[in-house]
DNA sequence: CTGGATTGTTTTGTACCATAACAATTGATC
DNA sequence: GATCAATTGTTATGGTACAAAACAATCCAG
């Protein structure tokens, strides 16, 4: 904010020689500031609170999709791998570390489905349980930390709304 | 959502042995689902609108890191590559290939800063003053696209406004 | 003039993500 | 009941983004 203010001024004139290269003034109103830009500022926000996170959950060793995989086990165990992995975005192929780095830690295991012996249903171990309570507590202290700078819980659920429309199938909100 | 409206039901039940492995109730309810955590929805917002911009300029070969130095040397043409990174946030060890290559396709150059003879200046060719104004023409309709989404200007605004408190340095939003 | 800082650069390692191919298994079809 | 397409988990591989360390050239303060 602070140093996009005006166009090509100050700085920039006293170096180099700008003598045709910059657009004309006329063209330069035409070109959006990042500081405008929707994919931009959501860019930039994405990364502070994925910074804030990383930094909250290092003394655990936990990463973001590590995270997302034992939350998703912990309200809906017994999920196969291809079901987690699709709901959070994650191609299965890559699903496979991920899911390997949990059971090596003891935290989660896969369960030979009985029903169909290609597929695995994933659970928690106790330690696993236990884990995602300190997890939840940490978590607890990253999203207050979060809710806090926007201003409430009221402008956090304006903010979902709003983060609802972008990523819903169809257009027409509401 | 259609996926995660109740808890550990249905589905799971049939697969597996749900024995003593999920939480107990009381348990599932301290944990939030992923639709109601910021950070998980920033991200998957974030992806889904760098996803249309990445197909928006695919025939144009421009990925977003590119599109941002473009758009910064378009309106302040003169500055150093310390100074685009740094704003952009990119470390300047990186930026240096991202720079070869823009001046490989002949739409930006360095020049040597009189003043300085360590730092460049960096500036738009006249072929890079065409490309800026047809990047932005598709700029344009990929953002008409996520506004409409949003349901409109107004909405925008008050996106970006609930971003920028995420981001601000302290807190204390107004 | 000398030493410390800055600038651009190269190198390197790591994390993330996508694609292709594969064996084992399932299920539908004849 | 044999056959064939689809599914599941897996391995291997390549590409891209990002971060840290080190370096030569240059600047600048004392």
């Amino acid at each position: 904010m602070s140093t996009a203010d005006t166009a090509s001024s100050g700085i920039a004139a006293k170096r180099g020689r700008p003598r045709h290269d910059a657009l004309s003034a006329a063209d330069v109103t035409a070109i959006p500031a990042l500081e405008a830009i929707v994919g931009y500022r959501l860019r930039r926000a994405q990364l502070y609170v994925f910074q804030d996170f990383i930094d909250s959950f290092a003394r655990m060793k936990l990463r973001p999709a590590e995270f997302s995989v034992l939350s998703v086990m912990a309200r809906r165990p017994g999920l196969k791998q291809t079901e987690i992995a699709e709901e959070l975005g994650i191609k299965r192929a890559n699903f496979v570390a991920l899911m390997d780095g949990l059971e090596a830690r003891g935290l989660a295991e896969r369960r030979k489905a009985d029903t169909d012996k290609r597929s695995h249903s994933l659970h928690l171990t106790p330690d696993g349980v236990k884990f995602v309570r300190k997890m939840m507590e940490v978590w607890n202290e990253h999203e207050k930390r979060l809710v806090d700078k926007l201003g409430g819980a009221e402008e956090r659920d304006r903010l979902i709304q709003l983060l609802d429309r972008i990523v819903a199938p169809d257009s027409a909100p509401r």
